[in-house]
DNA sequence: TGTAACAGTTAACAATTGTAACTATATTTG
DNA sequence: CAAATATAGTTACAATTGTTAACTGTTACA
C-alpha cells in the first residue's frame, strides 16, 4: 500500500496548513474589501459576543496566541475605531474589551464573509467530511498544545 | 442540529490552519535542534530527491510559494552549506539545485523528524482519519488556488 | 534582427511573529 | 503591614514573511 519512508516525501502537515492559511486570508480579504481593516476580523466577533466581559488574556486563550500578539491586535483595532479598552474598576490591571458602533455595523458582514470563505474552501466536501475535518483539526490542535506544555521528552 | 449563523461564531478554517502551522514548526525545530538551520527542511527533501534536475521555479511550484521566496530559501540553504546552484548548460537562465554532502547526512534526520512531528500532531487519529484529512486538505488547497486564478466573481 | 517571454535576483516596504524586559496592580506570605 | 511573588498589559528588538516592482541575462520566435 503505502510506500516506505525512504521512498516517499511526507508533506509536513504544518506546511499544508500554512498554505491554506495564507490563501484563506487572501480570500477573506477580497470578500471584505470594503472594510478599512484587512485582518483581525475574527477577534472582533469574540469581543462582540462577550459584551465587554473579555480581557486581553482571555482573548489570547480563545485565539490560541500570546498576550503580546493580543496587544497588537487590539492596538490595530482600536486605532481603526473598532474596539475600545475599558479599565476594569475591580482589577485595574485588566481591561474589558468593547466594540464600537462602527464595529457593530460590520459584524454581520464579517460573519457572512467568513461563512463565504469557509464555503469556498470547503467546496466539493460533504457535510460529513467537513464535520470530520473540524474534529480532526481540533484533535491536532490539542496534540500540539499539549506538547507545548511539556518539557522535551 | 447546527445553530444558525447569528448564534454561533464560525471559526475560520484559515485561523485553525495558522495555529497548527505555527505549533508544528515549533515541534519540528525541537526535534531538529542539533541541526544548524532552523527552517526550510522540507525544500531540502525535494532537492535531494530530484537529483539535480530541479529549477527554482519548479521548486516554487512544488512548495506553493513564489520565486522570490525561493531565492531566500536557496540563499539561506546555500549560505549554510546545504545546497548549491549549478548552471544549466542547455538553458543558462536556469540553475539545477543540488544538495551537498552535509545535507545528505541530515536528510534521514529530517525525514524522521517530519515523521515524528506528523505522528505527534496526528496522535489519537486512526489511519482512515489521517487519510481523509490529507485528501480533504488537498481539496481545500485546490479550491483556494482555483479561486486565486479567477477574477472576482 | 527585434521583440516578447522566461529564470532568477535585488530592493523596498509592510506585515507577522517570538522573545525579553519593563510598568503597574494585585495577591500571597512571613 | 512589608516584602516577595504573580498577573495584566506594554514596549522594544530581531528575525521572518508577503508582496510588488524593477532589474539582468538568456531564450524563443516572428
Amino acid at each position: 500500500m503505502a510506500k516506505t519512508a525512504e521512498e516517499t516525501i511526507i508533506e509536513p502537515v504544518g506546511h499544508i496548513a500554512s498554505n491554506i492559511h495564507r490563501m484563506f486570508l487572501t480570500v477573506l480579504n477580497k470578500y471584505l474589501a470594503d472594510v478599512d481593516i484587512n485582518r483581525f476580523y475574527y477577534p472582533i466577533l469574540f469581543i462582540e459576543s462577550s459584551k465587554g466581559n473579555l480581557t486581553q488574556q482571555e482573548l489570547a486563550g480563545k485565539l490560541g496566541c500570546d498576550k503580546v500578539q493580543v496587544v497588537r491586535i487590539i492596538d490595530y483595532l482600536s486605532e481603526n475605531g473598532y474596539v475600545t479598552r475599558v479599565k476594569n474598576t475591580r482589577d485595574r490591571r485588566k481591561y474589558g474589551l468593547e466594540i464600537t458602533e462602527k464595529a457593530k455595523n460590520i459584524v454581520p458582514d464579517i460573519k457572512k464573509a467568513i461563512q463565504k470563505a469557509n464555503a469556498l474552501v470547503l467546496n466539493n466536501l460533504s457535510e460529513k467530511k467537513i464535520a470530520d475535518l473540524y474534529s480532526t483539526l481540533k484533535i491536532m490542535e490539542q496534540n500540539l498544545s499539549s506538547f507545548k506544555n511539556q518539557t522535551m521528552p
